[in-house]
DNA sequence: CGGCTGATGATCT
DNA sequence: GATCATCAGCCGG
C-alpha cells in the first residue's frame, strides 16, 4: 500500500485515546487525520475543521430517538455515521460518546496527505485547496457513502482515525454552518490559518 | 470576496 | 408537503 503519509509516522488511533465527550471529541480530532485504503490506494488528509452534536442538541439528529438512519450515532465513541443529506452528498460522523447516547463529531474538511491524485480522479479535477474543503467534498474525496454507516473507525479498519507526530496549529472556534436550529452555538473547531477549512471568511478567523 | 439559486432525494410530519 | 449538518455556477462589487 503506498504510504507516502508515513513521513510522519502514522499510526492508528485507539478508542481509549479518544475523548469522551462530544465537544471534547470535535476539538480532539482537529489535526489527526482519516485514513481510507480502497482499491489498493491510500486516500488520507489531516482533519482541520470539525463540528459537534452534543447530546440535547436539537440540531443533532439524535434528538429526537434512534431511528433507521441514525443508529450509528448511538454506537460507542469512534464509529462512523454516514448519511445522505440534500439528495446527492454522503456526509461523514464520528460517533462521540459512550453506546446509547446519540451524538457526533461531524468532520467538515480535511488538508488531503495521501493520494491526491486519486481524490481529484473522484472529485473531478479540483485545486488541492478545494479537495476536501466542505463535509460533502470530504466523504466524496475518500469514498465514503452509506457502506461505511456504521464502520468502527478505531477497528484498523480499510476507514480509520490516526494520528501522527505533526504539531497542530492554533484551534479557532465558532457558530456551526448552515444551520436553522441552534445556529448560535459555538460548536465549530478548526485549525486557524489553514487554507483547506471551509466556510465564510469571517468564520475562519477567530 | 459575498450572495443567491437550482439540483435532487431521503426522512419525517 | 416541508425540511435539510451541501455544492457548483453565476452574478455583482
Amino acid at each position: 500500500m503506498p504510504d507516502s503519509g508515513s513521513r510522519f509516522r502514522l499510526r492508528a488511533l485507539r478508542r481509549a485515546e479518544l475523548p469522551e465527550g462530544t465537544i471534547g471529541l470535535a476539538r480532539f480530532l482537529i489535526g489527526k487525520w482519516v485514513v481510507h485504503d480502497v482499491d489498493g490506494i491510500r486516500l488520507s488528509g489531516r482533519i482541520v475543521e470539525t463540528e459537534a452534536y452534543p447530546v440535547g442538541d436539537a440540531a443533532c439528529h439524535a434528538f429526537r430517538g434512534r431511528t433507521a438512519r441514525n443508529g450509528s450515532l448511538f454506537l460507542e465513541r469512534g464509529h462512523a455515521y454516514v448519511y445522505f443529506n440534500y439528495g446527492m452528498h454522503f456526509l461523514l460522523n464520528v460517533s462521540s460518546e459512550s453506546s446509547g447516547r446519540g451524538c457526533g463529531v461531524l468532520l467538515r474538511a480535511l488538508e488531503p496527505r495521501d493520494g491526491i491524485a486519486a481524490m481529484q480522479r473522484r472529485r473531478g479535477a479540483t485545486r488541492v485547496q478545494d479537495l476536501a474543503r466542505g463535509p460533502g467534498r470530504l466523504a466524496q474525496a475518500l469514498g465514503v457513502d452509506l457502506r461505511h454507516d456504521g464502520v468502527d473507525l478505531c477497528a484498523g479498519g480499510a476507514l480509520r482515525l490516526a494520528v501522527s507526530n505533526e504539531k497542530t496549529g492554533r484551534i479557532g472556534r465558532s457558530v456551526r454552518i448552515g444551520l436553522s436550529r441552534e445556529a448560535h452555538r459555538v460548536l465549530r473547531f478548526f485549525e486557524r490559518g489553514n487554507p483547506h477549512v471551509s466556510g465564510p471568511k469571517r468564520l475562519r478567523e477567530t
